[in-house]
DNA sequence: TATTTCTACGCAATCGTTTTAGTAACAAAT
DNA sequence: ATTTGTTACTAAAACGATTGCGTAGAAATA
């Protein structure tokens, strides 16, 4: 089955003129009289004629599309990311196409290169929770393929990046956690080898620390896939409610941590916030309607899409090797509602 | 800025052979000796080489990717949808590209375009809610783009289509409120243009007539952009609530109107389900944890994906033009929870 | 009239790969 | 000695669009 378009060769013959006068009217070239431009744009109209943009790309060695890679669109902070890449990469009449990793490094590495050699213009990435190390990059990289990592970033590769301020939104919900009275409180995170679980974990232990509130370190949760498989964070709560010193309040990274963390203590009839407490990360819109109402750190996944695709943009127009590179860092917003809120006893 | 790539040619000039010899000894035809092979191959290893797809794609005439359209992939249905087709086209070495319609009928119109001419060998489609007619998918049906529809169908094009049980999914949930006590039972849907409005109107109607229980029109309350706007259903909800027969139980379609739904009513303090009783479609999953739980009518969008892309793939693989088309019906599941439990007053 | 300048178009190369149609070198069969 | 076959390679033409360069013919100038 083919799918035959026309083609510009179709144009010239239909017309009886050569190839490259029909290309030259359709691009309005000053070499081509106005009849002969009338005449022609009106045939490609007529025959509903659509340059072939592969062979364009060939040509022009640019595909006028972005690659992006994040973990699982199913993540709202990611699909509000998306939309933010789309309305600026829209707007410059660039294409996306988006990849999922599903936390998985063999993935990570498969979806890069089905998007590289000539089918991308740039790279826009958010990490995997299981990468290792960054090699399969670096080595687009120091071929000239323009990158801009957004969320999980990695300092191996210099480059322009977008985050969020995960050491103040971390801060800001421990320590509202603490001034309302919680005292003993564990967080449950991804693995320590990806940036927003360290930059995160700086943020509760700092916050903590200036408190002057020791912290055993059993009471920080890691979760190998970062909460992929609800065995890990199943594990992680059935530790942390079955200490002696059971904590009487939960920080979680990561939208599905968060989310499966508030589905899993109400399975197990765990009281929030009588029991245990719970804020975390998490750009759902329903925070609101959960049960309890769920305070939430919220990033601008929106703002960060934006800005880094107006960066990757940047680059990929720039004429000269870009050398000097910058981090962006939006700032976090703190909701506070119900299941943080200390009850009277 | 360009981003120079090792080519075929450079690997000849290496070795001192032809162009064709390298083409040859990488795909592994029998034209070509094994010590060659061997030569050509650990050089294309050496230097790190990848074929152009975009010449790889000008040459074959097809892409190798699949054009996927949806209202939006912050829907939890539509990224089950797409977790399925990726699942199926990965495994046949086919890369999908998503778009996004926001319910509007231009940036549908926009999307194929972009899509099409040659840089997809497929598409699946969902209809967007605003699309008044297919007049731009009927173009390409006829000009021989395998396409394949989803969810939102239409009967205009005579292709595979893959959809749920729309009116059983309706049905079941009218009659389990009926079933429960309810009896003036509202309905907020989409626009009835689109198939699964009507579809699911269908049964609802049909519950109802079949318990003998009559309802007025102004129970149906369509939005017209499928509940994009909060002021939709703010406005819908507000007319009926403020009736004088003012229902008891509300039945939602698609997953924005029914989680806007719970959310504000949750705003408006209107007790779930004392005041008013919630079923609705939604894939989210979260349902267990809302305030209250919510009664939800699943879709398998997983393996609504699936069987699309098999679908697709095959017409794509075909030799001969089909023209036996099938549409695969795929069933709902209704899950009960409090927010359509009768309570004693 | 002879020469130069313009105008408007065509030719051919190019992007990187694949593929058809050769062909040179040598061996085996007639 | 001639035909036939094999092997292992190359040349060249695609795919569809773009673009630098060349040029016929008309118009302007000397």
């Amino acid at each position: 089955m083919n799918f035959n378009a026309v083609t510009i060769r179709d144009i010239a013959k239909e017309l009886n003129l050569s190839v490259s006068t029909v290309s030259k009217a359709l691009r309005d070239s000053y070499e081509i009289s106005e009849k002969t431009k009338k005449l022609v744009v009106e045939c490609a109209r007529k025959n509903n004629y659509r340059p072939n943009p592969i062979a364009q790309s060939l040509k022009q060695g640019n595909t006028k599309s972005i690659g992006i890679v994040v973990s699982t669109i199913e993540n709202q902070f990611f699909s509000q990311v998306i939309n933010g890449i789309e309305s600026v990469a829209h707007k410059e009449g660039y294409n996306v196409i988006i990849t999922q990793t599903h936390e998985s490094y063999d993935l990570e590495v498969k979806n890069v290169n089905h998007l590289t050699s000539r089918s991308i213009d740039g790279l826009l990435i958010s990490l995997s929770t299981e990468t290792p190390d960054v090699e399969h990059l670096k080595t687009l990289h120091a071929q000239g393929l323009p990158m801009v990592f957004f969320d999980r970033v990695t300092e191996e590769i210099n480059t322009h990046k977008v985050i969020s301020d995960n050491y103040k939104g971390a801060y800001d919900a421990t320590k509202h956690l603490i001034d309302s009275g919680f005292r003993r409180i564990a967080h449950i995170t991804s693995p320590p080898n990806i940036s927003i679980t360290k930059e995160r974990l700086a943020g509760y232990k700092a916050a903590l620390a200036d408190a002057g509130i020791f912290t055993p370190d059993y009471y920080i949760s890691y979760c190998p896939h970062g909460g992929r498989d609800i065995s890990e964070i199943e594990n992680a709560l059935n530790f942390l409610l079955n200490l002696e010193d059971k904590p009487d309040a939960i920080f979680t990274t990561s939208d599905r941590i968060t989310t499966t963390t508030i589905f899993l203590l109400n399975k197990l009839k765990v009281a929030i916030p009588a029991d245990v407490a719970l804020v975390g990360y998490t750009n759902t819109t329903l925070a609101d309607v959960l049960n309890p109402p769920l305070s939430s750190v919220h990033q601008q996944g929106f703002e960060i899409g934006q800005k880094a695709t107006e960066m990757l943009l940047s680059l990929i127009k720039s004429k000269w090797p870009v050398t000097e590179f910058e981090t962006v860092v939006l700032p976090t917003h703190l909701f506070i509602r119900e299941s943080s809120t200390k009850t009277k006893k």
